[in-house]
DNA sequence: TTTCTCCGGAACATCAGTGTTCCATTTCTC
DNA sequence: GAGAAATGGAACACTGATGTTCCGGAGAAA
Protein backbone atom coordinates (compact mmCIF):
# COMPACT_ATOMS: atom_id res chain seq x y z
CA UNK A 1 0.00 0.00 0.00
CA UNK A 2 1.91 3.06 -1.01
CA UNK A 3 1.67 6.29 0.49
CA UNK A 4 0.96 8.27 -2.75
CA UNK A 5 -2.19 10.68 -2.65
CA UNK A 6 -4.76 8.31 -3.68
CA UNK A 7 -6.28 8.90 -7.45
CA UNK A 8 -9.48 7.55 -8.73
CA UNK A 9 -11.50 4.60 -6.72
CA UNK A 10 -9.04 5.00 -3.77
CA UNK A 11 -10.11 8.76 -3.77
CA UNK A 12 -13.69 8.65 -3.76
CA UNK A 13 -13.34 5.82 -1.33
CA UNK A 14 -11.36 8.20 1.04
CA UNK A 15 -13.45 11.19 0.28
CA UNK A 16 -16.72 9.23 1.46
CA UNK A 17 -14.98 7.75 4.76
CA UNK A 18 -14.14 12.00 5.47
CA UNK A 19 -17.74 13.05 4.36
CA UNK A 20 -19.09 10.20 5.89
CA UNK A 21 -17.28 10.95 9.41
CA UNK A 22 -18.20 14.74 9.75
CA UNK A 23 -21.41 14.03 9.09
CA UNK A 24 -21.83 11.11 11.39
CA UNK A 25 -19.41 12.73 14.22
CA UNK A 26 -21.36 16.48 13.93
CA UNK A 27 -24.31 14.94 14.89
CA UNK A 28 -22.63 12.48 17.51
CA UNK A 29 -19.05 12.91 18.82
CA UNK A 30 -18.54 9.43 20.13
CA UNK A 31 -19.64 7.68 17.31
CA UNK A 32 -18.15 4.38 16.55
CA UNK A 33 -15.88 3.51 13.21
CA UNK A 34 -18.77 1.13 12.81
CA UNK A 35 -20.85 3.92 13.07
CA UNK A 36 -18.60 5.38 10.09
CA UNK A 37 -18.51 2.77 8.27
CA UNK A 38 -22.01 2.40 7.71
CA UNK A 39 -23.06 5.81 7.08
CA UNK A 40 -19.80 5.60 4.10
CA UNK A 41 -21.13 2.21 2.88
CA UNK A 42 -17.36 0.71 3.70
CA UNK A 43 -15.98 -2.22 5.81
CA UNK A 44 -14.55 -1.27 8.77
CA UNK A 45 -11.64 -3.05 7.82
CA UNK A 46 -11.53 -0.41 5.15
CA UNK A 47 -11.65 2.79 7.14
CA UNK A 48 -8.78 1.13 8.95
CA UNK A 49 -6.94 0.41 5.63
CA UNK A 50 -7.14 3.78 4.78
CA UNK A 51 -6.46 5.25 8.02
CA UNK A 52 -4.99 3.07 10.96
CA UNK A 53 -6.13 4.18 14.23
CA UNK A 54 -8.78 6.21 15.20
CA UNK A 55 -6.57 9.20 15.36
CA UNK A 56 -5.78 9.11 11.87
CA UNK A 57 -8.84 9.55 10.71
CA UNK A 58 -9.39 12.60 13.28
CA UNK A 59 -6.60 14.16 12.13
CA UNK A 60 -7.65 13.46 8.62
CA UNK A 61 -10.93 15.09 9.40
CA UNK A 62 -9.32 18.16 10.42
CA UNK A 63 -7.26 18.79 7.42
CA UNK A 64 -9.68 18.07 5.45
CA UNK A 65 -12.15 21.25 7.09
CA UNK A 66 -9.08 23.57 7.09
CA UNK A 67 -8.72 22.87 3.08
CA UNK A 68 -12.88 22.98 2.64
CA UNK A 69 -12.60 26.33 4.78
CA UNK A 70 -9.71 27.42 2.85
CA UNK A 71 -11.73 26.89 -0.56
CA UNK A 72 -14.58 28.72 0.30
CA UNK A 73 -12.40 32.04 1.70
CA UNK A 74 -11.00 31.55 -2.33
CA UNK A 75 -14.19 31.57 -3.89
CA UNK A 76 -15.67 34.56 -1.87
CA UNK A 77 -13.21 36.75 -3.75
CA UNK A 78 -11.92 38.57 -0.27
CA UNK A 79 -9.61 41.06 -1.93
CA UNK A 80 -12.64 42.52 -4.46
CA UNK A 81 -14.87 45.38 -3.15
CA UNK A 82 -14.86 47.04 0.45
CA UNK A 83 -13.68 45.47 3.79
CA UNK A 84 -17.76 44.66 4.79
CA UNK A 85 -18.47 43.30 1.23
CA UNK A 86 -16.17 40.93 1.49
CA UNK A 87 -16.95 40.29 5.05
CA UNK A 88 -20.37 39.21 3.56
CA UNK A 89 -19.53 37.17 0.59
CA UNK A 90 -17.02 34.96 2.89
CA UNK A 91 -19.83 34.68 5.53
CA UNK A 92 -22.15 33.38 2.71
CA UNK A 93 -19.78 31.25 1.54
CA UNK A 94 -19.45 29.98 4.99
CA UNK A 95 -22.58 29.21 5.45
CA UNK A 96 -22.80 26.67 2.76
CA UNK A 97 -20.22 24.92 4.01
CA UNK A 98 -23.03 22.97 6.39
CA UNK A 99 -21.38 20.00 8.27
CA UNK A 100 -17.79 21.70 7.43
CA UNK A 101 -19.69 24.65 9.80
CA UNK A 102 -21.31 22.89 12.21
CA UNK A 103 -18.67 20.46 12.37
CA UNK A 104 -15.65 22.92 13.35
CA UNK A 105 -17.64 25.04 15.74
CA UNK A 106 -19.38 22.17 17.91
CA UNK A 107 -16.32 20.27 18.27
CA UNK A 108 -13.63 22.15 20.08
CA UNK A 109 -11.55 19.19 20.06
CA UNK A 110 -11.42 18.98 16.52
CA UNK A 111 -8.47 21.98 17.40
CA UNK A 112 -6.48 19.15 19.37
CA UNK A 113 -6.49 17.21 15.93
CA UNK A 114 -4.90 19.30 13.78
CA UNK A 115 -2.23 22.12 14.68
CA UNK A 116 -5.08 25.40 14.93
CA UNK A 117 -2.18 26.74 17.68
CA UNK A 118 -1.02 28.05 14.19
CA UNK A 119 -2.78 30.25 12.12
CA UNK A 120 -4.94 28.77 9.34
CA UNK A 121 -4.42 31.03 5.61
CA UNK A 122 -8.15 31.50 5.93
CA UNK A 123 -7.57 33.25 8.91
CA UNK A 124 -4.90 35.83 7.84
CA UNK A 125 -7.13 36.93 5.10
CA UNK A 126 -9.78 37.17 6.86
CA UNK A 127 -7.81 39.14 9.71
CA UNK A 128 -6.90 40.92 6.48
CA UNK A 129 -9.93 42.25 4.78
CA UNK A 130 -11.01 43.11 8.49
CA UNK A 131 -8.25 45.41 8.34
CA UNK A 132 -9.38 47.08 5.41
CA UNK A 133 -12.59 47.85 6.34
CA UNK A 134 -11.22 48.90 9.15
CA UNK A 135 -9.38 51.56 6.42
CA UNK A 136 -12.18 51.96 4.13
CA UNK A 137 -14.76 52.57 6.74
CA UNK A 138 -17.11 49.75 6.01
CA UNK A 139 -16.43 47.82 9.43
CA UNK A 140 -15.99 49.71 12.95
CA UNK A 141 -13.20 50.13 13.40
CA UNK A 142 -13.96 49.74 17.61
CA UNK A 143 -14.00 46.17 16.89
CA UNK A 144 -11.16 44.20 16.95
CA UNK A 145 -10.39 41.58 13.89
CA UNK A 146 -10.68 38.70 16.36
CA UNK A 147 -13.45 39.54 17.51
CA UNK A 148 -14.96 40.67 14.30
CA UNK A 149 -13.90 37.03 13.01
CA UNK A 150 -15.02 35.48 16.50
CA UNK A 151 -18.38 37.07 15.67
CA UNK A 152 -18.73 35.76 12.68
CA UNK A 153 -18.40 32.42 12.94
CA UNK A 154 -21.29 32.41 15.62
CA UNK A 155 -23.44 34.31 14.03
CA UNK A 156 -23.02 31.52 10.97
CA UNK A 157 -23.59 28.82 13.90
CA UNK A 158 -26.42 30.64 15.18
CA UNK A 159 -28.24 30.85 11.59
CA UNK A 160 -27.94 26.86 11.25
CA UNK A 161 -29.34 26.42 14.46
CA UNK A 162 -32.19 28.92 13.47
CA UNK A 163 -32.76 26.77 10.59
CA UNK A 164 -32.56 23.41 12.52
CA UNK A 165 -34.13 24.43 15.56
CA UNK A 166 -36.77 26.62 14.71
CA UNK A 167 -38.18 24.79 11.13
CA UNK A 168 -36.65 28.11 9.45
CA UNK A 169 -35.64 28.07 5.78
CA UNK A 170 -32.44 28.25 4.92
CA UNK A 171 -31.88 31.33 2.63
CA UNK A 172 -34.19 33.13 5.52
CA UNK A 173 -31.69 32.16 8.27
CA UNK A 174 -28.80 33.28 5.58
CA UNK A 175 -30.68 36.71 5.39
CA UNK A 176 -31.07 37.39 8.86
CA UNK A 177 -27.49 36.40 9.85
CA UNK A 178 -26.40 39.25 6.93
CA UNK A 179 -28.69 41.88 7.74
CA UNK A 180 -28.06 41.20 11.61
CA UNK A 181 -23.86 41.04 10.87
CA UNK A 182 -24.04 44.04 8.45
CA UNK A 183 -25.59 46.01 11.60
CA UNK A 184 -23.56 44.13 14.32
CA UNK A 185 -19.73 46.01 12.03
CA UNK A 186 -21.03 49.20 10.27
CA UNK A 187 -18.84 52.06 11.73
CA UNK A 188 -21.23 55.39 12.82
CA UNK A 189 -24.20 54.55 13.54
CA UNK B 1 -31.19 5.54 51.15
CA UNK B 2 -34.05 8.10 50.70
CA UNK B 3 -34.56 9.77 48.04
CA UNK B 4 -35.51 13.47 49.43
CA UNK B 5 -33.78 16.32 48.34
CA UNK B 6 -30.16 16.11 50.03
CA UNK B 7 -29.23 18.50 53.27
CA UNK B 8 -26.11 19.78 54.17
CA UNK B 9 -22.89 18.17 53.73
CA UNK B 10 -24.97 15.33 51.02
CA UNK B 11 -26.19 18.81 49.51
CA UNK B 12 -22.47 19.86 49.00
CA UNK B 13 -21.06 16.45 47.42
CA UNK B 14 -23.37 16.38 45.32
CA UNK B 15 -23.42 20.15 44.39
CA UNK B 16 -19.26 19.93 44.00
CA UNK B 17 -19.58 16.74 41.58
CA UNK B 18 -22.17 18.66 39.23
CA UNK B 19 -19.81 21.33 39.27
CA UNK B 20 -17.06 19.29 38.41
CA UNK B 21 -18.57 17.22 36.10
CA UNK B 22 -19.47 20.48 33.99
CA UNK B 23 -16.40 21.64 33.64
CA UNK B 24 -14.68 18.23 33.16
CA UNK B 25 -17.39 17.47 30.59
CA UNK B 26 -17.47 21.29 28.93
CA UNK B 27 -13.67 20.78 27.84
CA UNK B 28 -14.03 17.08 27.18
CA UNK B 29 -17.37 15.29 26.36
CA UNK B 30 -15.91 11.77 26.70
CA UNK B 31 -14.64 12.07 30.21
CA UNK B 32 -15.04 9.07 32.25
CA UNK B 33 -16.98 8.95 35.81
CA UNK B 34 -13.11 8.41 36.85
CA UNK B 35 -12.20 12.04 35.84
CA UNK B 36 -15.49 13.77 37.30
CA UNK B 37 -14.46 11.93 40.53
CA UNK B 38 -10.75 13.01 40.57
CA UNK B 39 -11.94 16.59 39.72
CA UNK B 40 -14.60 16.69 42.24
CA UNK B 41 -12.27 15.09 45.15
CA UNK B 42 -14.81 12.29 45.77
CA UNK B 43 -14.37 8.65 45.06
CA UNK B 44 -16.10 6.81 41.98
CA UNK B 45 -18.13 4.96 44.57
CA UNK B 46 -19.44 7.99 45.72
CA UNK B 47 -20.56 9.37 42.18
CA UNK B 48 -22.11 6.33 42.11
CA UNK B 49 -24.17 6.26 45.43
CA UNK B 50 -25.56 10.26 44.06
CA UNK B 51 -26.27 8.99 40.63
CA UNK B 52 -26.79 5.16 40.08
CA UNK B 53 -25.68 5.00 36.34
CA UNK B 54 -23.44 7.94 34.12
CA UNK B 55 -27.01 8.57 32.19
CA UNK B 56 -28.57 9.37 35.89
CA UNK B 57 -25.55 12.45 35.86
CA UNK B 58 -26.17 13.33 32.74
CA UNK B 59 -29.91 14.25 33.33
CA UNK B 60 -28.87 15.75 36.57
CA UNK B 61 -26.32 17.93 34.56
CA UNK B 62 -28.75 19.01 32.17
CA UNK B 63 -31.50 19.95 35.07
CA UNK B 64 -29.01 22.08 36.31
CA UNK B 65 -28.00 23.92 33.81
CA UNK B 66 -31.69 24.76 33.43
CA UNK B 67 -31.81 25.91 37.23
CA UNK B 68 -28.89 27.88 36.88
CA UNK B 69 -29.91 29.84 33.75
CA UNK B 70 -33.25 30.50 34.87
CA UNK B 71 -31.86 31.49 38.22
CA UNK B 72 -29.91 33.86 35.71
CA UNK B 73 -32.55 35.18 34.10
CA UNK B 74 -34.50 35.74 37.39
CA UNK B 75 -31.18 38.21 38.27
CA UNK B 76 -31.49 40.01 35.34
CA UNK B 77 -35.11 41.64 35.85
CA UNK B 78 -36.39 40.90 32.82
CA UNK B 79 -39.67 43.01 33.35
CA UNK B 80 -37.46 46.48 34.03
CA UNK B 81 -36.85 49.23 31.47
CA UNK B 82 -37.12 48.50 28.13
CA UNK B 83 -36.89 45.51 25.94
CA UNK B 84 -33.21 46.06 24.80
CA UNK B 85 -32.16 47.10 28.50
CA UNK B 86 -34.05 44.22 29.18
CA UNK B 87 -31.60 41.98 26.89
CA UNK B 88 -28.32 43.11 27.59
CA UNK B 89 -29.21 42.71 31.47
CA UNK B 90 -29.92 39.08 30.66
CA UNK B 91 -26.91 39.16 28.63
CA UNK B 92 -24.70 39.99 31.18
CA UNK B 93 -26.04 37.39 33.80
CA UNK B 94 -25.53 34.61 31.44
CA UNK B 95 -22.10 35.63 30.42
CA UNK B 96 -21.12 35.32 34.30
CA UNK B 97 -22.64 31.77 33.59
CA UNK B 98 -19.20 31.32 32.08
CA UNK B 99 -18.88 26.67 32.57
CA UNK B 100 -22.70 26.40 32.24
CA UNK B 101 -22.73 28.65 29.46
CA UNK B 102 -19.97 26.94 27.60
CA UNK B 103 -21.38 23.65 27.87
CA UNK B 104 -24.71 24.20 27.41
CA UNK B 105 -23.62 25.43 23.89
CA UNK B 106 -20.98 22.74 23.12
CA UNK B 107 -22.91 20.28 24.18
CA UNK B 108 -26.07 19.47 22.10
CA UNK B 109 -26.10 16.38 23.16
CA UNK B 110 -26.79 17.98 26.46
CA UNK B 111 -30.53 18.66 24.69
CA UNK B 112 -30.82 14.94 24.62
CA UNK B 113 -30.63 14.73 28.91
CA UNK B 114 -33.32 16.58 29.78
CA UNK B 115 -36.89 17.53 27.90
CA UNK B 116 -35.74 20.26 25.82
CA UNK B 117 -38.45 19.75 23.20
CA UNK B 118 -40.59 22.01 25.65
CA UNK B 119 -39.45 25.29 26.20
CA UNK B 120 -38.07 26.26 29.28
CA UNK B 121 -39.29 29.51 31.78
CA UNK B 122 -36.10 31.26 30.61
CA UNK B 123 -37.24 30.73 26.89
CA UNK B 124 -40.74 32.22 27.42
CA UNK B 125 -39.31 35.35 29.10
CA UNK B 126 -36.49 35.93 27.20
CA UNK B 127 -39.36 36.08 23.93
CA UNK B 128 -41.90 37.95 25.91
CA UNK B 129 -39.34 40.57 26.68
CA UNK B 130 -38.32 40.87 23.10
CA UNK B 131 -41.35 41.03 21.80
CA UNK B 132 -41.70 44.15 24.59
CA UNK B 133 -38.71 45.53 22.98
CA UNK B 134 -40.21 45.15 19.24
CA UNK B 135 -43.20 47.74 20.78
CA UNK B 136 -41.20 49.55 22.46
CA UNK B 137 -39.08 50.57 19.66
CA UNK B 138 -36.04 49.23 21.12
CA UNK B 139 -35.43 46.10 19.50
CA UNK B 140 -35.62 46.02 15.65
CA UNK B 141 -39.06 44.16 14.60
CA UNK B 142 -37.31 42.41 11.73
CA UNK B 143 -35.86 40.08 13.57
CA UNK B 144 -37.29 37.57 15.07
CA UNK B 145 -37.90 36.91 18.85
CA UNK B 146 -36.53 33.04 18.23
CA UNK B 147 -33.35 34.20 15.82
CA UNK B 148 -32.69 37.29 18.51
CA UNK B 149 -32.53 34.38 21.38
CA UNK B 150 -30.31 32.74 19.17
CA UNK B 151 -27.98 35.55 17.95
CA UNK B 152 -27.40 36.46 21.83
CA UNK B 153 -26.61 32.96 22.82
CA UNK B 154 -23.93 32.65 20.09
CA UNK B 155 -22.57 35.79 20.79
CA UNK B 156 -22.27 35.10 24.49
CA UNK B 157 -19.87 32.27 23.21
CA UNK B 158 -17.89 34.16 20.61
CA UNK B 159 -17.45 36.19 23.61
CA UNK B 160 -16.26 33.50 25.65
CA UNK B 161 -14.13 32.52 22.96
CA UNK B 162 -12.70 35.48 22.60
CA UNK B 163 -11.59 35.51 26.00
CA UNK B 164 -9.98 32.07 26.11
CA UNK B 165 -8.03 32.41 22.33
CA UNK B 166 -7.01 35.57 22.03
CA UNK B 167 -6.38 36.09 25.84
CA UNK B 168 -8.65 39.27 25.96
CA UNK B 169 -10.09 40.25 29.63
CA UNK B 170 -13.29 38.89 30.40
CA UNK B 171 -14.64 42.59 30.95
CA UNK B 172 -13.00 43.41 27.36
CA UNK B 173 -15.04 40.35 25.88
CA UNK B 174 -18.25 41.49 27.86
CA UNK B 175 -18.37 44.85 26.75
CA UNK B 176 -17.31 44.12 22.79
CA UNK B 177 -20.35 41.64 22.69
CA UNK B 178 -22.86 44.42 25.02
CA UNK B 179 -21.66 46.86 22.06
CA UNK B 180 -22.10 44.23 19.29
CA UNK B 181 -25.30 43.28 20.55
CA UNK B 182 -26.84 46.47 20.73
CA UNK B 183 -25.88 47.70 17.22
CA UNK B 184 -27.30 44.17 15.78
CA UNK B 185 -30.38 44.71 17.54
CA UNK B 186 -31.21 48.18 17.35
CA UNK B 187 -34.44 49.56 15.16
CA UNK B 188 -34.08 52.13 12.51
CA UNK B 189 -30.50 52.32 11.47
C1' DT C 1 -18.13 5.95 74.33
C1' DT C 2 -20.93 3.67 71.21
C1' DT C 3 -23.54 3.45 67.17
C1' DC C 4 -24.70 4.89 62.75
C1' DT C 5 -23.90 6.93 58.34
C1' DC C 6 -21.11 8.10 54.68
C1' DC C 7 -17.14 7.48 52.09
C1' DG C 8 -13.24 5.61 49.21
C1' DG C 9 -10.38 2.11 47.38
C1' DA C 10 -10.02 -2.48 45.71
C1' DA C 11 -11.72 -6.20 43.20
C1' DC C 12 -14.68 -8.27 39.95
C1' DA C 13 -17.77 -9.16 35.90
C1' DT C 14 -19.42 -7.21 31.83
C1' DC C 15 -19.47 -4.66 27.70
C1' DA C 16 -18.46 -1.76 23.75
C1' DG C 17 -15.03 -0.31 20.79
C1' DT C 18 -10.47 -0.70 18.72
C1' DG C 19 -6.73 -2.74 16.22
C1' DT C 20 -5.20 -6.78 13.86
C1' DT C 21 -5.25 -10.92 11.01
C1' DC C 22 -7.19 -13.93 7.67
C1' DC C 23 -9.57 -15.34 3.66
C1' DA C 24 -12.97 -15.29 0.10
C1' DT C 25 -15.10 -12.15 -3.01
C1' DT C 26 -15.41 -8.22 -5.87
C1' DT C 27 -13.61 -4.70 -8.61
C1' DC C 28 -10.30 -2.70 -11.48
C1' DT C 29 -6.64 -2.58 -14.83
C1' DC C 30 -4.07 -4.31 -18.60
C1' DG D 1 -9.80 -13.13 -19.65
C1' DA D 2 -6.20 -13.03 -16.28
C1' DG D 3 -3.95 -11.03 -12.67
C1' DA D 4 -3.53 -7.53 -9.29
C1' DA D 5 -5.57 -4.64 -6.07
C1' DA D 6 -9.12 -3.49 -3.10
C1' DT D 7 -12.74 -4.80 -0.17
C1' DG D 8 -15.71 -6.74 3.59
C1' DG D 9 -17.04 -9.87 7.10
C1' DA D 10 -15.65 -12.83 10.74
C1' DA D 11 -12.85 -13.82 14.48
C1' DC D 12 -9.75 -12.68 18.01
C1' DA D 13 -7.07 -10.23 21.65
C1' DC D 14 -6.87 -6.18 24.11
C1' DT D 15 -8.28 -1.97 26.52
C1' DG D 16 -10.83 1.25 29.01
C1' DA D 17 -15.03 2.31 31.17
C1' DT D 18 -19.08 1.04 33.74
C1' DG D 19 -21.81 -0.99 37.34
C1' DT D 20 -21.68 -3.71 41.47
C1' DT D 21 -20.13 -5.59 45.83
C1' DC D 22 -17.37 -5.54 49.87
C1' DC D 23 -14.98 -3.81 53.75
C1' DG D 24 -12.46 -0.84 56.66
C1' DG D 25 -11.99 3.88 58.19
C1' DA D 26 -13.56 8.50 59.40
C1' DG D 27 -16.71 11.55 61.10
C1' DA D 28 -21.11 12.72 62.98
C1' DA D 29 -24.79 11.92 66.03
C1' DA D 30 -26.88 9.99 70.02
Amino acid sequence: MDTAAPTGARARTRRAILDAALSVLAAKPAASLSDIAAAAGVGRTTIHRYFPERSDLLAAIGSYLLERIDLATARARPDDGTGAEALERVCQEYFELGDVLLFAFENNQATEWVDWESESESDRILGRLIQRGHADGTIDPRLPPAWVAELMWSMLYAAWQHTRQNQVPKHTSLSLCLHTLRKAIAAGC
